[in-house]
DNA sequence: CTAATATTTGATTAAACGATCAAATAAAAG
DNA sequence: CTTTTATTTGATCGTTTAATCAAATATTAG
């Protein structure tokens, strides 16, 4: 017997990881393609050619097998984004790459961004606080908000910003990108991602740059 | 045998009706408490007193009363929204009225907010495509999106706004909107309504007014 | 090569699901 | 008051669900 992830979550054999990273990509597809609603474990397995008492054997259960994958889904896009902010010295340089690589990385990964967003607003805690309402953020682990704070706040210590309410910009901000997220195709189609990249940037520039144009 | 929402949805009777509310109001209180997922016709039923099968009678199917409770929920918004933007004059006025409306009517109605959120992430076109992802935009159906475009372009030609991109802009306005409904207690803890309503106002004016100040 | 351990499956469990039905009750109509 | 129609329930149906188990197979260690 193994206790992979229902215990000691600790090291790993190669055919267990192997196994994890097929079923985290068979989930992916499934909540892509029929909701987190009827995900089920024999649909995901279906999809993986394998069966659901290995899902079983691999992950405690339903909930710890999304648990792990939201987590390995949040770290691909913050560490593409955050890479791309900090490859720039300025506080407007780095508010510009956040926006544009934020857009950028949804668009190019379609199925892992549903599926991110089938589980954000589908798990709950124990106490049955759904995810897409909790306050991660003094929590440290949600460091795409706690990076665009700092950037926000940089910008405004050094002069680059003017006066604003960091809060309330940060959450316009990670709105405006969230929402083209989540409309997918409807506002692609009327609004390619450079084009509203562009448009975004320059509207928080206007909102907040000490020497606006 | 009555047909009503089965089939000829025409005229209720005075106790149909009545019914319906009543199940539409325990269906809200389920989904705020227990999320669309766990979101059983038993539990929905528990919390209105009644049995299971008298919400089969009164709605063909789940859903069939998801369905009818959403456009009830995008009713009530919709129409208390509109009615303040209608109540201003300039393109200026509506769009503030716009932004502060809705997020005031959302802050004062959280378990609604959180019902229609349920439904809209979780509900799914026969073709499985799902709502969040719907392209209600030409669609006359979504009269909050198309009046913000009118608001938005009326600006624009009469010379209060400069140029922009209306689709993104509206987009922008919509996300930071939605941003401020999704994280419920998280922002509000950071930031009242009151200013992030403000600070929203000030920013989409210092993007598109033309004489900004 | 053998023993031990890790992996995988098919069968099975009990619980919950949405939906249907005949029977009971309430309301309305004549 | 009686008949018809509308409303409501409890029991029950067949499915599907997540999860468990012993047995089979593969892999690794000694």
């Amino acid at each position: 017997m193994k206790e992979s992830s229902k215990k000691g979550e600790g090291k790993q054999s190669f055919i267990a990881e192997a196994r994890r990273e097929q079923m985290f990509e068979a989930a992916i597809r499934t909540l892509d393609e029929i909701g987190y609603v009827n995900a089920s474990l024999a649909q995901i397995a279906k999809r993986a050619g394998i069966s659901t008492a290995l899902i079983s054997y691999h992950f405690a259960d339903k909930s710890d097998l999304m648990n792990h994958l939201l987590v390995k889904l949040l770290e691909m896009s913050t560490t593409y984004i955050l890479d791309r902010v900090h490859a720039e010295s300025t506080a407007r340089g780095k508010l510009g790459a956040f926006i544009e690589a934020s857009l950028a990385y949804q668009v190019s990964h379609p199925a892992h961004n549903t599926a991110l967003i089938e589980i954000i607003f589908n798990s709950r805690t124990p106490d049955n606080v759904p995810y897409y309402k909790m306050d991660d953020d003094n929590d440290d682990e949600d460091y795409i908000r706690v990076t665009l704070l700092q950037v926000l706040r940089e910008g405004r210590e050094n002069g680059e910003f003017g006066a604003f309410n960091a809060d309330a910009v940060a959450s316009v901000i990670q709105g405006a990108i969230g929402e083209y997220m989540l409309t997918g195709a409807a506002i692609t189609k009327k609004v390619d991602v450079e084009t509203y990249s562009a448009e975004l940037i320059g509207m928080i520039e206007k909102s907040i740059l000490v020497v606006a144009k």
